[in-house]
DNA sequence: CGCCTGACGAAAC
DNA sequence: GGTTTCGCCAGGC
């Protein structure tokens, strides 16, 4: 699998065969997993990295689905700029995002990463498309 | 087709 | 300083 930086400067997932599969999802699921565990990072950051920060939306969006992804996606471990973990909601149950995070030994507090500064994870920093 | 809707984020009130 | 508005852009209706 190939990534470029076609047009427009925007990234776009292209397989060997030269097609281009659903850029901006298989993208932010390609970062998302990148996502170390015990680390959290940011739907902003996920879109910066993929050079589209205007659109922090989109990543949140896309995350959608993200469920039936595949290879599976770590989505819990993205949460918005403050750490909150907005899309609890969306996943199987209200209390399996905060499970997984404590799980791996991100604490919650108040539906919130504790020292999320500290566990925030800069794909901007670690990776380089 | 146009209009609405987001798991966001920053700026304007 | 909490709340609203707007930009963003893909997809559903």
């Amino acid at each position: 699998m190939v990534i470029s930086k076609k047009n427009t400067n925007k990234l776009k997932i292209i397989n060997p065969s030269g097609k281009i599969e659903a850029n901006f999802f298989e993208l932010v699921y390609e970062v998302a997993r990148q996502i170390p565990k015990g680390r959290v990072t940011s739907y902003g950051a996920i879109a910066a990295c993929l050079g589209t920060k205007l659109s922090a939306r989109m990543v949140g969006w896309a995350m959608n689905g993200a469920h039936h992804a595949n290879p599976k996606v770590p989505a819990h471990r993205v949460v918005n700029r403050k750490g909150m973990l907005t899309g609890k909601l969306h996943f199987e149950t209200p209390k399996k995002m905060e499970q997984l995070l404590i799980k791996e030994g991100v604490k919650i507090k108040n539906d919130t990463v504790v020292d999320f500064e500290k566990l925030f994870w800069n794909p901007l920093l670690e990776l380089e498309f």
